[in-house]
DNA sequence: CAAATATTTCTATTATTCTAGAAATATGAA
DNA sequence: TTCATATTTCTAGAATAATAGAAATATTTG
């Protein structure tokens, strides 16, 4: 992931409502929830819900698919996989043996090579 | 860490100038940058600057420290971990078992107990 | 104390984002 | 085709955030 879209991505996130409506959807799992069952879930107007979805879908943090005249959506992991890698792996390039490799959040000196 | 301190932090990454400088401390490790370093490197305002890094210090992702009239900034890494450590822990919390369990930010499959 | 340096606070302007009503589109059912 | 349901697009006003100039504060040096 490059910087450009781990911005998109943070941006997507970073807002009350759209955290929620990720959250939601990271739970549910595979199957993923619709529309109108984020809209009841969280008492959002239409408008405004799909206005944050379509944040969230830019960020390919969700990924729906149409079923009938129900729209369900569903988190897409791999994508938050990768924003999480972006934050870990450009984590301290410059300067292997540094205070980080105390914490769990820089892999620079836990690489193979 | 709560809902609302990740929200804090990810509204200060979520920003093309303090992602930036956040990266920059990152790299910087212990030693960290002076203000004036970090304004010379991006050419920033330098009210711009302190509004920046006053929204990554609130947020706790930045620490400093006054050197005689140098303030010097560091990464503060506990933090960082803390905010990854929030989006990955309540990943699939309500569904084990789910598809997250192939992927490596999710790990309710991966819990002791 | 006065001058110089580093950084912040104050302030106002500009730009961006949020929100939701109303109209539009897409699908399914009668 | 006509009606009902689900969701989106259009639109505009309201709220929030970004930017930077100028003044203020804190520290060191002479």
């Amino acid at each position: 992931m490059k910087s450009k879209a781990a911005l998109v991505c943070l941006n997507a996130l970073a807002h009350e409502r759209r955290l929620i409506l990720f959250r939601l959807l990271v739970r549910a799992g595979d199957v993923g929830m619709a529309v109108g069952e984020l809209a009841e879930a969280t008492a959002m107007a239409g408008a405004s819900l799909t206005n944050h979805l379509n944040i969230l879908r830019r960020a390919g943090l969700v990924e729906d698919e149409r079923r009938g005249r129900v729209i369900q959506c569903r988190a897409n992991y791999p994508q938050m996989n990768a924003l999480l890698g972006f934050l870990t792996e450009n984590c301290c390039a410059g300067s292997p043996g540094a205070s980080c490799t105390t914490t769990s959040s820089c892999n620079t000196n836990r690489r193979a090579s």
